[in-house]
DNA sequence: GGTCGACTTGCACAAAGTTCAAGCCGTCTC
DNA sequence: GAGACGGCTTGAACTTTGTGCAAGTCGACC
């Protein structure tokens, strides 16, 4: 019987696990080490970096995203689904945003992703330059939705380590924010009308926007 | 006469300079100093941490962007050039991507820009929660857009650090990339016809796709 | 049973954020 | 003009963290 060993990816596995849970500033390799059961050194056996870990963990995380059949259930619907689970994959992972700012996010799962998603818009009629466009559209807009959402997660996350009453300090952060909002004309009148809905609401306004003039754009060719 | 003394303008517009050529990770308050011509620690008499900088600078990038006039161009005018004026204000500072991801960005800079895009979402004529949403959609889209780009100058950024022909480690990635997509059969259509266009077009085509998806909903109402 | 190669360990070093006690230097008061 | 004060700077030091290295451990195979 083999030695009861460290495998890459019980190692990603982990490291996945830590960066939900604190961020890619909370990673460290001592105590991805402590939480493995071995010297923090052992992982560089199996990794050639911290930066390379990072990149094999955010590329398996596009492996959660279940990819709906174009053929059947239309091809509108095939992208809203997509954009849905990558904005709701990001939102579970919100270092991942992170990762993809300063590294290259490139492996076999984010190319599985894409290459479905050429299917969806090669389904819909796109040609071309066209499809690329058009996938790029709806994947850019749902990935930047995610990006703002992401930094109020990593607000939390930061007010959580630094200790103290989390929900007081985001309320003082909220009032710093109504503070310069004051002094502009516009900001001023939100700030007296409560948003009321979430920002979901805000998501799918968006999506069927860029849908609606993808739409068009198929239509008027 | 006053003393030749730092001032936190000063610490802030040399931080922004570290920042666009050497990203985040390559500031840091040791070279800072030096390149202030002071101690590494004076800086923190002025300001409470690296991240607080961090803050302060992404903050006055907003700065950057011209607010055209929609009573004067137009609100899709208007509202396009915003876009691209995001999009390139992002390019030169890729950094700040990262620095949303992780930070809240909120300060007089961005709340100068947020009031004037609302203003543009008003000319247009949405109204209550229309507006934040409609605006949001193409802020999102071109944040979105940037994030990809801001990922390749930050590639760049570290074959630069790590030394070593830039060129070559720039082919070999993109070999790499190859490697992984020729195993997906649309992926790998793709690599044999060359891409030609640039992501200029690409962003274009995805704002004007927005922007009729916008106008579509303001005619339908 | 010994040897080999896969894997782990502890040590050590360097880089980087931050704290702190001490000092410097205009300016203001008497 | 002398002294005191407060704004600002300095250098040393502590801590955290990524990583290299030489030595060790352990199972499998000859």
């Amino acid at each position: 019987m083999p030695r009861d060993t460290l495998t890459r990816e019980q190692i990603i596995q982990t490291a996945v696990e830590v960066l939900d849970a604190e961020g890619v500033e909370g990673l460290n390799m001592r105590r991805l080490g402590t939480r493995l059961g071995s010297a923090a050194t052992a992982v560089y056996w199996h990794v050639k970096s911290k930066d390379e870990l990072l990149v094999l963990a955010a590329d398996e995380m596009w492996g959660e995203i279940e990819l709906p059949d174009p053929a059947a259930v239309g091809w509108r619907q095939a992208a809203a689904v997509m954009a849905r689970n990558l904005h709701a994959m990001v939102l579970r992972h919100p270092w991942l945003v992170t990762a993809m700012s300063t590294h290259t996010i490139y492996g076999p799962g984010k190319a599985r992703h894409d290459d479905h998603l050429i299917g969806v818009y090669e389904a819909a009629g796109f040609t071309g330059r066209q499809v690329d466009w058009a996938l790029n559209a709806v994947f850019v807009f749902a990935l930047g939705q995610a990006l703002g959402e992401a930094s109020d997660a990593a607000l939390r996350r930061r007010l959580r380590r630094t200790g103290g009453d989390e929900e007081e300090r985001m309320r003082a952060t909220a009032e710093w924010v109504a503070k310069v909002a004051a002094q502009f004309p516009r900001l001023r009148a939100r700030l007296e009308t409560p948003d009321g809905d979430g920002p979901d609401e805000s998501f799918e306004f968006g999506l069927q926007t860029v849908l609606d003039g993808l739409e068009a754009r198929l239509a008027g060719q």
